[in-house]
DNA sequence: TAGATTGTTAATCGATTAACAATC
DNA sequence: TAGATTGTTAATCGATTAACAATC
């Protein structure tokens, strides 16, 4: 991903780079809450499994966190970090699907804890619509437009099932929204700015397999 | 990871290389289910958004699904990789935590249907002790040791309170589980060999969110 | 045969790690 | 000062893509 700074300078941050910008921000939070003032990369990278020169080399897209030879303050590093990830005002996003996944989404306390407010919650069971989920009352599925455009919602995650996963994600983009969160199985096919995450649950149950397969044949492996 | 073949040859198999074989496997058993028997490199690589030559580096590894000039033989190919990835015979595994999150997973059907039936929920809540979910009841957390040696069980998926993730990860691993699928905010500690998968929810709002206000800002993108 | 396709290697591209001067 | 630390560049490592002979 290409971007240019205040400066006007263009410059590339990796994607691997962008997909631990979350992960620093999210154990700094947590340091943060236990009153830690200062850490240095050596610090942090080791907490996340990383090494510490990949750390700095990816803070330095960014630039200046801290100075030669002073360890980074936790508390400058944390906005810092949520301006760059988009983060540093509230991001509100909405559940369209209350399902067991969809309230389980909607009851994620660390979402909001994190900058996402959870603003709406869509189904069309009559028997959910109206249930408050954390102060959140489950809509019908026609209201959708008007809570994102009212509440200017850019975010949304899917849990409907398959079979309607396509017309929720373009009433979805109709209204407004930029970035969908899919948990159903089905491709969306959604215009190109429009961006889609697709969490593929059995994929993961798959990847643990191989690798704990691999290990229960120990004359087929040999780490390095 | 380094792996070696039947015929005692040491090859190393890329990590993303390994993320990539569900993806494959889970294309072609749509495929296969849709009466579809042969497909090209070309023709699967599109449909995963991703280049033939890749797809085609990526089975070199294993070797031999095919010959020169022959496109893939879908119900060959199928088998092939459900023994590489360890799914060729059912891997059954368990759930603990039966909030929303765990009744969702439970509830997940492509599971089964990709090899992994579920075979034990457990939770010590006694309001849902008792409880069917497709067909299994959810038991006592005392139990755990219990089902997963009967059952021979080597994946669990952990839903359970961040408070008693670490304690309930050591039971799990106390009873022979190899792999972990942590659902959890907890960096769990566990044996070197033992597979651990975490899987974090902020984090994938936080990306979502990254990309969609770069969007926003046409000025601070240039694409290339 | 002509067109399409795989297997396989080489070339390119991107990401990680190491190294170290500058600084506190 | 001595030890620790960052920012920054260069070196290494790994992953993707292109190219093409062999084959159907």
């Amino acid at each position: 991903m290409k971007i240019t700074n205040k400066k006007g300078k263009q410059f590339r941050v990796p994607d691997a780079t962008i997909r631990r910008l979350p992960l620093y921000l999210d154990k700094l939070i947590l340091l943060q809450q236990a009153g830690v003032r200062e850490v240095s990369s050596r610090q942090l990278a080791m907490s996340l499994d990383i090494k510490a020169s990949q750390l700095r080399h990816d803070f330095h897209y960014f630039g200046g966190f801290s100075k030669p030879g002073r360890p980074y303050d936790v508390d400058q590093l944390v906005p810092a970090l949520e301006e760059i990830i988009g983060v540093d005002n509230p991001v509100p996003f909405v559940v369209v699907g209350a399902g067991h996944l969809g309230q389980a989404l909607c009851n994620y306390a660390n979402f909001e804890r994190q900058g996402f407010p959870l603003v709406g919650i869509f189904d069309n069971d009559p028997d959910l619509i109206g249930i408050k989920i954390r102060g959140i009352k489950i809509e019908p599925i026609e209201n959708i437009a008007t809570v994102i455009k009212k509440k200017n919602v850019r975010l949304a995650a899917i849990t409907v099932p398959s079979l309607v996963a396509q017309e929720t994600a373009v009433k979805l983009v109709d209204a407004g929204v930029r970035g969908i969160w899919n948990y159903t199985p089905v491709d969306l096919r959604l215009p190109k700015d429009i961006i889609v995450r697709n969490e593929r649950l059995a994929t993961g149950l798959m990847c643990l397999s191989f690798k704990t397969k691999r290990l229960e044949h120990p004359e087929l492996i040999s780490d390095d």
